[in-house]
DNA sequence: ATGTCAAGTTCCGTCGCTCT
DNA sequence: AGAGCGACGGAACTTGACAT
């Protein structure tokens, strides 16, 4: 979809846009400006000028060059290009205040899955995320990477798909296991386990020495990276079908790998009193 | 060459959302 | 609590078309 985008070129906004699209101008290849397009030679000169450097920051592979040029909703342009280079993460930690740090980490690249743990390796995490060019999160930009910088003390400089900002683009809001249902997808045996859960789970963990309680953490953190490239790719094909390149190849659904960590059920029902309890005490901001 | 107008873009401030 | 963004409304600015 990346090189059918026109909106990163400084001075052509969603009209100019979709005005080029309606002129048959639907790829950057085909931009000629003998076309009798409504744009005067000197835009005309500036867009194909625009056009030569994308291409080629694209044949450079530079996502960044388009991310910091594209709205946050308009990121999913940049998947099918970037996608071999993609990180799917997530975080948990232990709240949501100021100075909470990190419990563990979750990664997931189309076919490599990795955990950090707190105490374990949750240093090696910033070494390991440079070899990915782009993020797709769930409120990542809020704060996925803000708590990462600020605990880890690195900077995560990667283009970054934000899916909060694409799929309420496309109309689903309400958080991700919201979105997560109104896409189909089941989160099965992590159905009742939340955000709040997993710092409960993390307390445990570090109180009793639970290993269980580490080990259904994980499964949960996992399950959301393993779900958001389902969701990416949902997403991509849903907006692609709505733009004017609705006939362009759909991607294929990625088949649901199997999560190598196992959610204790027995913890789980333990505990749910104590989360039900602490939702109480939430303060609604 | 100059003035006017419309359309599009950009910028600013405010508010609400979402994450654990 | 705090971050980044979209939505929204309003204002300023740019650009191009057209008339004088």
């Amino acid at each position: 979809m990346l090189r059918h985008t026109f909106l990163h070129i400084p001075g052509v906004g969603p009209k100019t846009e979709q005005s080029l699209w309606a002129a048959g101008l639907t790829d950057w290849a085909s931009f000629d400006d003998g076309l009798p397009l409504k744009l005067t030679p000197a835009k005309k000169n500036r867009i194909a000028t625009e056009l030569h450097e994308s291409q080629r920051q694209l044949t450079a592979m530079n996502a960044n060059y388009f991310a910091s040029r594209l709205p946050a909703g308009q990121h999913w342009r940049l998947f099918n290009e970037f996608r071999d280079q993609a990180a799917y993460l997530d975080i948990e930690t232990t709240g949501l205040e100021a100075d909470c740090t990190i419990s563990t980490i979750a990664v997931y690249d189309g076919s490599a899955m990795t955990t950090y743990v707190n105490g374990q390796n949750l240093d090696d995490f910033a070494d390991d995320i440079q070899r990915y060019k782009l993020l797709v999160t769930y409120n990542g930009k809020c704060f996925d990477v803000p708590v990462i910088e600020r605990v880890l003390g690195c900077r995560l400089d990667h283009a970054h798909i934000d899916l909060r900002y694409v799929l309420a683009g496309l109309g689903f809001k309400g958080g991700l296991k919201r979105c997560e249902t109104q896409m189909g997808l089941s989160r099965g045996d992590l159905a009742d386990v939340d955000g709040l859960f997993a710092v409960v789970l993390w307390n445990v963990y570090l109180r009793n020495n639970d290993e269980r309680a580490l080990e259904t953490l994980l499964a949960y953190n996992l399950q959301d990276v393993i779900n958001l490239e389902m969701i990416m790719v949902s997403a991509y094909n849903l907006a692609l079908g709505r733009s004017p390149m609705a006939g362009a190849t759909k991607l294929p659904i990625p088949r649901i790998p199997r999560n190598p960590h196992r959610v204790d059920r027995p913890t789980v029902s333990r505990y749910q009193g104590e989360v039900t309890f602490l939702r109480s005490l939430q303060p609604k901001w």
